[in-house]
DNA sequence: TGCGCACGTAAAT
DNA sequence: TACGTGCGCA
């Protein structure tokens, strides 16, 4: 979730990458995105909460083996991905979630209310008898519970992976590692990340290692906005003001909108005031949550691997403590922390995890490790649940006693903190769970409930602006423990079984078909003989996955496995030949794995090129010639770019039809001089990049009123009436036309800072006379 | 009228 | 996450 749209609004510098070109880097890995893609084989047993057939089969049937199944079971995938990673000479640095922020408790109780939704569908889907329809839905309700990634902790454990549990969240924590040196870059599909700090984002990786890379210093060479000059800070606060986990959005307002009034008004003060002038109407707490919510990006807690203790993400500087930012999540000591971190202690209920082994009647007797809590009996997870529904809620729940506030602000000097209200728990449970959840934290005999429902509760109000206006020792923002809640899982489901066998859509089976199969690489080559095929699939495969195969016969979802491993068999095979090393940026279009694929093969061939082609014309993005990829080119627009005006400029000239054509010829390679008048490139192009070509040219035109005459002259001259050619007019520089392509061009998001020009007072000027004479001809 | 944006929905993971 | 739709603005 997070911020949505960051990811499109910097798609002109995201870049594909191969994690092979990581050979020998220590990636971070945010586990959490690796465990819920995981959890998708095994949707169906997660939302009912129970053993499904496919469990039954086994040659073991208790109960209690049959939930330790379905829980390493996805683990199993998750694990695939790690040696993945271990293939290509990548260390994965997995960390997984802690507890949860009071600053997303709205966020979180929203989605566990979907969850509870789609569970409720799901189940009766399922009674039903449509089981591929419950199936989806099941997906759509899949909760990672620190027990479960606890499962996948062991094996990490016994890999030698180094993994990290955050107090809080996974992205915090994934930033600090980066910032401390202690990986290269964050592999995560999450573009929060951005926010947080990321400086190196690996994303959209698939499962033959091909992914996205954002790097944080090409932010100035985005084309969809600029974000030339702008500080971290703006980044963060643009994303926050489009909305968040922290904080919804302003109505209306998406991140191209909080962009430009934050390019017109600089603080989201002035933005409030603006909209509010505009007749928008504001909430009173926005500007406060806001600053919660950047707050919360700025100073999460997260676990130093190195001082073994909490650190803030960012230091504090001492204009504020944490205690005055209870949103934050508090703070856990040195001892606790570490246990936490090493996933030996429950991060939300700060209970000890207890892990058991399997009794291994299993052929391939594999330590699997799972976490149930301590005598806790597997019916109590089914149980119904006492969220209240927000209409029969407390009204006053919502709103903050005045005498309160005033007493926690000291009389307006503090700034101000409202915990974000917390609709699932009645003012009834409040008094016990503050009650509880004290006592919990010094791990004693919690009063347990659902792993998932655990997650999803946080500290009453009352009690956490009573802790902020009073409390001396910081204790954490926890949950309580006294409600059992709505779960993913569903309760007391009747044990009515499918009628149809329950097809899962596991991870690995998207790459079952054919058409999944990357068309660059080799087929028939690799398909030598079945046996081959089998051998190279123990390349990613363990124990547990074939013993699964084997075990479970009927069970379809995990069918492709094989082909996925066929696939990545490939992968080996191709990274032998691939030292030209070739993808980078060869495109940075949606086609970033074809293109990419493309450049991979050593021989680039026509098919290869054309497929550039037809890619680079109608996308209008600036790409680097594919020929001139073997020596791992970068992007036209990453590399040093000393002069921001000019590159600003450079791109504007791109959309003019000579331009855009001595673009295309230079990412054809065909054209010997960039110059080439559009004619000749024209011809040169293929009927798709002519296409392009004219979608691209009417851009300008608009701007370009003076430019229209030319094509007239030209017909005159056509038409052979006697000129004397020195009183031809030459087609020279026409200085509007000059200063039109000067000016922005299409949105005006593309332009560099203030020439939107409305509120020209507070934004510095960049040089508006450009050197324009080098490029009038170019 | 066209464009850009936000937002809702459907599909894929 | 991608796509389609509708709204608001110029």
């Amino acid at each position: 979730m997070g911020v949505s749209g960051l990811l499109p609004l910097l798609k002109s510098i995201q870049r594909p990458t191969e994690l092979k070109k990581c050979n020998g880097e220590i990636l971070a890995v945010d586990a959490y995105g690796w465990l819920h893609r995981a959890a998708y084989s095994c949707a169906v047993e997660l939302g009912q909460g129970k053993p499904t057939r496919r469990l039954v089969s086994f040659p073991y049937t208790l109960l209690a083996k049959s939930v330790l199944t379905r829980y390493t079971r996805y683990v199993t995938a998750a694990m695939h991905r790690v040696r993945m990673l271990k293939h290509f000479g990548v260390t994965p640095y997995m960390v997984f979630d802690g507890d949860y922020l009071p600053s997303k408790a709205a966020t979180e109780d929203s989605r566990a209310k979907k969850r509870e939704e789609k569970t409720k569908l799901a189940n009766e889907l399922l009674k039903a008898g449509k089981s591929s329809q419950a199936t989806q839905e099941f997906q759509k309700c899949i909760d990672i519970t620190p027990e479960m990634a606890s499962t996948l902790i062991q094996e990490l454990k016994q890999m030698g992976v180094p993994y990290v549990v955050a107090p809080y969240e996974a992205d915090a924590q994934l930033v600090y590692l980066e910032r401390q040196g202690l990986v290269n870059g964050i592999l995560s599909d999450d573009s929060d990340l951005l926010v947080f700090g990321a400086k190196r984002l690996l994303t959209k990786l698939d499962q033959y290692g091909n992914c996205i890379e954002i790097n944080r210093r090409d932010f100035c060479a985005c084309r969809e906005v600029s974000l030339t000059g702008w500080s971290d800070s703006d980044f963060r606060r643009m994303a926050i003001m489009s909305g968040c986990d922290y904080i919804e959005g302003l109505p209306g307002v998406g991140l191209k909108t909080a962009y430009r009034m934050l390019r017109k008004s600089k603080t989201p003060e002035r933005v409030v005031r603006m909209l509010q002038f505009e007749g928008k109407r504001i909430s009173e707490n926005y500007l406060t949550q806001f600053y919660q919510a950047e707050l919360t990006f700025l100073h999460q807690w997260v676990f130093c691997p190195n001082k073994k203790e909490l650190v803030h993400l960012t230091e504090l500087d001492g204009a504020r403590t944490a205690k005055e930012m209870p949103f934050i999540g508090a703070h856990v000591e040195p001892e606790l922390a570490r246990g936490i971190a090493t996933g030996d202690i429950n991060p939300i209920t700060k209970a000890p995890i207890v892990i058991a082994t399997t009794p291994s009647k299993r052929r391939h007797s594999q330590t699997t490790c799972i976490t149930q809590p301590p005598r806790k009996p597997i019916t109590s997870y089914f149980k119904g649940h006492s969220r209240v529904p927000m209409g029969e809620m407390d009204p006053n729940c919502f709103s903050v006693d005045p005498q309160r506030v005033a007493q926690i602000t000291d009389g307006g000097l503090v700034p101000r903190v409202f915990p974000l209200p917390r609709p699932y728990v009645d003012s009834a449970g409040q008094a016990t769970s503050a009650t509880i959840s004290t006592p919990r934290r010094t791990s004693s005999a919690p009063v347990r409930t659902s792993p998932t429902l655990r997650r999803r509760r946080t500290e009453p109000i009352s009690s956490m602006l009573a802790r902020v206006a009073s409390s001396p020792a910081p204790t954490r923002a926890s949950d309580d423990n006294s409600l059992p809640s709505p779960s993913g899982a569903p309760q007391s489901e009747p044990p009515n079984r499918p009628k149809k066998k329950v097809r899962l859509c596991d991870e690995e089976g998207d790459v079952d078909g054919s058409p999944k199969r990357s068309k660059f690489f080799p087929p028939p080559k690799t398909k030598t003989s079945p046996t081959r095929a089998r051998s190279d699939a123990y390349l990613f495969s363990d124990d547990s996955i074939e013993e699964s195969l084997r075990d479970l016969p009927d069970f379809d979802g995990w069918k492709p496995l094989n082909k996925r491993e066929r696939s990545i068999a490939i992968f080996n095979d191709e990274s032998q030949p691939s030292e030209q090393g070739p993808s980078q940026g060869s495109t940075e279009d949606d086609s970033q794995s074809t293109s990419q694929n493309i450049s991979q093969n050593t021989e680039i061939t026509v098919p290869s090129q054309t497929k550039e082609d037809a890619l680079a014309v109608p996308t209008d993005t600036v790409m680097p010639p594919p020929m001139s990829v073997k020596p791992r080119p970068r992007p036209l627009t990453t590399p040093s770019r000393p002069n921001l005006s000019r590159f600003t400029f450079s791109s504007r000239t791109s959309s003019t039809p000579s331009s855009s054509m001595s673009l295309q010829s230079s990412v054809f390679s065909i054209g010997p001089t960039p110059s080439t008048g559009p004619s000749t490139a024209a011809s040169r192009m293929t009927p798709l990049q002519r296409l392009g070509a004219r979608a691209t040219s009417p851009i300008t035109s608009p701007q370009q009123p003076k430019s229209k005459p030319r094509p007239k002259m030209g017909n005159d001259l056509a038409k052979g009436l006697p000129v004397n050619p020195s009183f031809v007019p030459l087609p020279k520089v026409d200085m509007a036309e000059v200063e039109a392509l000067n000016r922005p061009r299409g949105s005006e998001d593309q332009i560099i800072p203030d020439s939107d020009g409305e509120v020209e007072d507070e934004l510095e000027l960049p040089p508006r006379k450009l050197n324009l004479s080098q490029f009038a001809f170019s």
